[in-house]
DNA sequence: GTCTCCTTGAA
DNA sequence: TCAAGGAGA
């Protein structure tokens, strides 16, 4: 313990599980000695506390973590705390170390504590640096030409793959890690299982290996197998030839910049060889890399993203609150094949593919027309992977509330999509016995499937296996309903405004938190469970919602953990040492998005009419230490000062920025512009018209006129 | 063959 | 929307 007292850094784990390619480890390493250091806080993430098989796959992880800093000469200093920041500074005082290091999260909650971390630490004159290790490029180093974050996907990963500069390379793992004196800070053992949860958790192990040398392994396999085939596959429902990297990436044990190079050092190779399926595979295999990325951009230019639309059209749609609906989807008992088979694999198994979680997300806003926060709660709860920006972005995505997502009243069929994904019908044989019997011609439609079929298959509908919840007809009918009483409540709403009549909840509907509902007491599966044994309790850890520990209560949640800034406020700032150029444009927005820490003070001022005690923090990345200019690159480059350097942050300052989507009401996320109306004006009819009058855009609110 | 209408896929 | 592709006139 080479150098006990005489300023170690900690370096503090998080969800950068690995120690090849982590910088926060290798500038650790580079200064001296380190005390590793992972802090259990669940509680902090408020509803999103992790769900089972998350949780169980955390604890294998820091396992391994633990394993591989042992082998280098270190351990990992577990920590069960309430409020990580304090936790940090216990250890800090038992070790007398002088600095902090950790890696960049995007996710609304952690950007709020890490910005907490470093002003109270700094405070404390500890040396904080902060570093990305999980992204290939930074949110805000991606812009476009006007310097302004992009919209669309497109756009964005465009602008990522024709960067000036490469993503940094990986760095190796380090040789040896001197370790600080840890002798007066005990440990704390964590609990991420109890008994029922160990029992149903006991299979995952077969089929997973967290941990990140696992990761490694699998990644190499991917690269130098399935990813071949990657596009030819990928619409399969059952083939295994995903890469399964998705918890993996979740919990940093694999860097995508790692995965990155690997890939294009193929593409290269593929593309001399005129390998043309490879490079499409290559293109498809990044451009899901490239969403993931793109959720932490979204998540960070708009951090109310996982509780809050980003398109406001849908503000006034009447969603269904049918919790019957919901179990039934849960359980896989809608009647439609497809979806069953999905949600009893998702239950069975935490895991699902991309193209089936697109169908049962799909069929759980258009058919069935749940709230999407629940379908994204389940998820969050069930998924291996469960990843709250990716998530987000997915259920955005599929619910329409995106500049490029789906259209909203296009309802996907899933029969049609059972015989595309799943042409043999082995998928819902494997997932639902109970039709396994039934012959491929009506597998994906039993109910219309004749009766002497259904008897010699063993099938009563209604009985072991359901009718459709809701016929397709009747749910377009239904979606037309609705969207034609949105449009109603609307104009109801647009005329009450012009009357000067404040209207109570008139920007909080759209946002207004559908409670999540009660917590069943048990799932009642009456269907076949592969996997488990004790009918009683087992399914508990799963239910929407999963808040035992939740410290908010329901009637709070939004204002609680939604960091409900106006988006005005809430679109961070430049980083204060770059971009420069930029943010001095003069454009009156920008201007007030300069507002900063110091010498703002009249930031409220954007009818934040839900005012809470969280309004008053903006959404800023730029307040930085000085320090942290002196950005050093620990992987040799030097192109960029990524290293220790710009911190995502939130401060005191309300950036009033209001970016392309024009969108001085606060609660109506992104907005509309008048751009995105020429680019789609077929979304017209989903506008909110209040909205487009008020950004000055010249398009007449009239529905006859754009709709014709 | 070519024009139109329709469906489908799409981040 | 928008592009692509199939069916049918």
């Amino acid at each position: 313990m080479g150098s006990s007292g005489s300023g170690c850094s900690i370096v503090w784990f998080r969800r950068d599980l690995r120690v090849e390619d982590n910088p926060a480890l290798a500038a650790g390493v580079r200064s001296g000695a380190v005390v590793a250091v992972f802090i259990w806080a669940p509680e902090e993430e408020g509803h999103y506390f992790p769900g089972r098989v998350s949780r169980w796959w955390l604890k294998q992880s820091l396992s391994h973590l633990d394993t591989s800093l042992k082998s280098l000469g270190t351990s990992l200093i577990t920590k069960r705390s309430t409020d990580s920041v304090s936790s940090l500074l216990e250890v800090i005082k038992l070790t007398g170390a002088k600095k902090l290091f950790f890696n960049h999260l995007y996710d609304p909650i952690s950007l709020v504590r890490d910005h907490r971390t470093k002003e109270l630490l700094t405070a404390e004159g500890i040396e904080v640096r902060s570093f990305n290790a999980d992204l290939l490029y930074e949110p805000w180093e991606v812009l476009d030409q006007d310097g302004r974050p992009f919209s669309t996907f497109a756009g964005f990963w465009e602008r990522c793959l024709t960067m000036p500069y490469d993503p940094e390379a990986p760095l190796l793992p380090p040789k040896r890690i001197v370790s600080g004196d840890v002798s007066r800070c005990l440990p704390d053992t964590l609990i991420f299982e109890d008994e029922l949860e160990k029992g149903s958790n006991a299979l995952l192990a077969r089929a997973w290996s967290p941990g990140w040398s696992n990761a490694d392994k699998a990644l190499t396999l991917f690269v130098n197998g399935p990813l071949l085939e990657y596009s030819k596959n990928r619409r399969k429902a059952d083939s295994a030839t995903t890469s399964f990297l998705s918890p993996h990436l979740h919990f940093g044990e694999v860097s995508v910049r790692k995965a990155f190079h690997l890939v294009r050092i193929k593409q290269v190779l593929w593309a001399n060889e005129g390998n043309r399926a490879g490079e499409e595979s290559v293109n498809l295999f990044l451009m899901s890399i490239g969403l993931r990325e793109y959720s932490r951009y979204i998540c960070f230019n708009h951090p109310y993203s996982h509780e809050r639309p980003l398109l406001g059209h849908l503000k006034y749609f009447p969603w269904v609150i049918d919790e019957g609906y919901f179990k039934a989807w849960r359980q896989g008992r809608t009647g439609y094949p497809l979806v069953d088979a999905g949600m009893r694999e998702l239950w069975a198994t935490g895991w699902l593919h991309d193209r089936i979680r697109v169908v049962v997300s799909s069929f759980f806003v258009k058919v069935l027309q749940l709230p999407w926060r629940w379908g994204m709660k389940y998820f969050w709860d069930t998924l291996l992977d469960a990843d709250l920006e990716s998530d987000a972005l997915g259920w955005q995505y599929i619910s329409g509330t995106l500049p490029d997502g789906r259209e909203f009243d296009r309802i996907d069929n899933p029969q049609f999509e059972g015989y595309k994904f799943d042409p043999n019908g082995e998928y819902v044989r494997r997932w639902l016995p109970e039709l396994a019997r039934l012959p491929t011609e009506w597998i994906h439609h039993p109910w219309n499937a004749p009766e002497c079929v259904l008897q010699a298959s063993g099938i009563e509908l209604g009985s072991n296996y359901p009718l459709p919840i809701i016929g397709i007809d009747a749910a377009k009918a239904r979606l037309q309903e609705a969207l034609s009483q949105m449009w109603q409540h609307e104009s109801a709403s647009l005329a009450t405004n012009e009357n000067g009549i404040e209207e109570g909840l008139g920007d909080s509907s759209d946002s207004t938190p559908i409670a999540f509902p009660q917590p069943d007491t048990q799932m009642e599966m009456d269907i076949n469970e592969p996997v488990r044994n004790n009918p009683a309790r087992r399914y508990e850890d799963q239910m929407v919602p999963s808040m035992t520990s939740s410290f908010i209560r329901a009637e709070d949640e939004e204002t609680s953990i939604d960091l409900r800034i106006s988006d005005n406020d809430s679109r961070a700032e430049v980083p204060s040492n770059r971009n420069l150029a930029e943010e001095a444009r003069a454009d009156p927005q920008q201007d007030m998005q300069m507002d900063r820490v110091d010498n703002n003070s009249n930031n409220h001022n954007n009818n934040n009419n839900n005012n809470n005690g969280f309004t008053e923090y903006g959404f800023s990345r730029g307040r930085r230490n000085s320090d942290d200019s002196t950005a050093e690159s620990s992987s040799g480059g030097g192109r960029r000062e990524r290293d220790g350097g710009v911190v995502p942050v939130w401060s005191p300052s309300s950036s009033t920025y209001s970016d392309q989507f024009a969108s001085e009401d606060n609660n109506n996320g992104i907005g509309m512009s008048p751009s995105y109306l020429q680019r789609h004006p077929q979304s017209h009819q989903l506008l909110n018209w209040h909205r487009l009058s008020q950004t000055g855009s010249r398009v007449t609110p009239s529905p006859t006129r754009l709709s014709g």
